[in-house]
DNA sequence: TGGTACATGTAACATGTTACATGATTAG
DNA sequence: CTAATCATGTAACATGTTACATGTACCA
């Protein structure tokens, strides 16, 4: 059978599998504190692509365990597929950024509204800023020497964390809502 | 008819056919250059949308015109269900960067390979840039003060552009290819 | 008169999302 | 003993993607 290309999604399984065999349910942790921060997926999916790619030979489930934990490692198949998907030329990113419809469309909504729904935002991203920089922070010495793979892409994170802070802080001052106290500053200045 | 809630890309045409009627194949084109920065659709998802707005009546098709266009005017109730949509709070972006899943698990790939999907993926990058840029500096003097909302998105463009292509220019030396000569440098620092 | 850009649309399929159902184990 | 968390899974549906089919009008 000449199997169909891995999506990405898939992929990034087998990849994580590469690290010993996981559950469903770790595959769904892992991934998200390994790729979440620029590949969202689902609960739903992972175990759709599991069900498939074990029909498909690419990944054998073990053993039931404890709390009839389903591991699944992956196959020599798995592995040859996965090297394929690894080699082929990575389609461009797309960005869905639903809060920057509501505010091309701003002038239908209450300013207010608008006003807060940044705040809420821009609040979401400061945390996810500051997650990233105690990851980062935790990072031994030799990082990137030994691992430049995983710097790069929390790099990725923390570059696009701060842009999008940077853009919240320097939004036109008809976004900006100037009532109240001056809370929540922008990101400060280094 | 309760009219299940709008999805943001319905939204978007809705918002788009506030300023006018227009056809599928002018809204594809106008909203690629409104929100393609931050938002894809595909021209087949504008006419299914259209199909389906038609039928519930938030938009009404005018006579066929030149080539067969076929252009949709937005109803009372459309712009309802558009001020619904819009004073709705967003739902957090997702981004979907599949080179970044490359580079995560480059070790898997030939270096070179990966070097060379990285410049590719540049130039796209640094060519986008340029036209954010142009589009800026195109802009009246005033434009933060008559519409600032598309101020604001425009400037997301090019925040995100410039942070990515930092990330490009500060990539750990194992995966920035140090062969050939020192072209397409990353962004000349201001 | 022939190629290119304009313009609409369908079909088939892949992927993503939401909601729910079910049960095991652990901690308090 | 009971609430929370762990864990798997299904069903239904919404959305997104790719490929194709069809025809119109302009312009060189």
């Amino acid at each position: 059978m000449p199997e169909r290309p891995l999506n990405a999604t898939a992929a990034s399984l087998l990849g994580f599998l590469h690290d010993g065999p996981m559950t469903g349910w770790d595959l769904v942790e892992y991934a998200q504190q390994r790729i979440g921060a620029f590949w969202s997926l689902t609960q739903s999916q992972v175990y759709r692509e599991l069900t498939a790619m074990a029909a498909a030979g690419l990944v054998r489930a073990g053993e039931r365990g404890r709390r009839d934990r389903k591991p699944y490692e992956i196959t020599d198949a798995g592995r040859a597929a996965f090297a394929d998907w690894a080699a082929k030329p990575p389609a461009e990113e797309s960005i869905r950024f639903p809060l920057l419809l509501t505010v091309l469309f701003g002038r239908h909504l209450p300013a207010d509204r608008l006003v807060a729904f940044l705040a809420e935002q821009r609040a979401a991203h400061a945390a996810r800023l500051v997650e990233y920089e105690q990851v980062d922070a935790a990072l031994p010495d030799d990082a990137e020497a030994v691992d430049p793979y995983s710097v790069a892409t929390l790099r990725f994170g923390l570059a696009y964390e701060r842009a999008v802070l940077d853009w919240f802080a320097d939004l036109p001052p008809a976004l900006r809502g100037n009532a109240g106290p001056a809370d929540e500053p922008g990101r400060p200045p280094e």
